[in-house]
DNA sequence: ATTTTTTATCTAAAATTTTAGTAGAAAATA
DNA sequence: TATTTTCTACTAAAATTTTAGATAAAAAAT
């Protein structure tokens, strides 16, 4: 059964997805700042405040009066909505374990002795607790 | 530079990419029996082929034929989509790094001692060869 | 033999996502 | 003060994604 307090979040599209990841960095933006943290090709100005807008409604996003505008700034942090999205990888490519992610990166020779070592530690140390 | 052979993956939509579980899953299947493998409610027979269609039209699917009609197969391993849509998730929340995930999922202690030591496991299993 | 069912293709409507124009208010500038 | 700039809100067009109808051919059922 599910948690009666649970709200399950949204899904992000690719845009909102873009400028969240851009608040999640700056912590804070106003749409100017936001833009500038884009790279070419800039969209337009409205572009980007309907984003916000639309974030604003999903309930990731909220603001604050700074000068003359707004101030944007997340109000879901980067590892609530990083929680969700990774769980859904493994859930729909590794089996849903963490294990078999690494197993599968391992195999692929796509993780350095340094990364590996990373791993053990981190592991290590949450076992030793 | 990027090697002349590498042909980038396109991206999957959330419709594509069911029913391309599927067939990973199947290994091969007519439209009927894709739609006999997804839960109510379950969508109209040519939903299903547009879908397929347009995942051969992107290289992910191929068919041969099979008694009256076709039966569809991957010609993308699931493997090799995983592997770019993990990157991609790595880079976007995990600084790019296999490691931060899984320390990640440690301090939300979501991740079991079961799994722990199969992680171990793994990396030291690697890191002997 | 005729009707019904199954299948694939073609086409397009509906829904969603992305992009941006227009208007109006407030502030900055001339 | 008049003009230009900056900003938000509202609206809607464009692009993409999802859904499925109509059609036709082939097979199966009656």
């Amino acid at each position: 059964m599910k948690d009666y307090m649970s709200k399950d979040l949204q899904t992000l599209t690719r845009g909102e997805e873009e400028v969240m990841q851009i608040l999640w960095q700056l912590g804070e933006a106003s749409v100017a700042q936001i833009i500038e943290n884009i790279q070419e090709p800039k969209p337009k100005y409205t572009t980007v405040a309907t984003f916000i807008k639309i974030l604003e409604n999903k309930g990731f996003v909220a603001h604050r009066a700074e000068g003359r505008g707004f101030c944007y700034y997340a109000v879901v942090a980067k590892e609530e909505y990083a929680s969700g999205v990774a769980k859904s990888l493994l859930d729909s490519y590794f089996g849903g374990s963490l294990s078999q992610m690494v197993s599968f990166f391992g195999k692929k020779e796509d993780i350095s002795v340094a990364e590996m070592d990373e791993i053990l530690e981190i592991v290590e140390q949450i076992k030793g607790k």
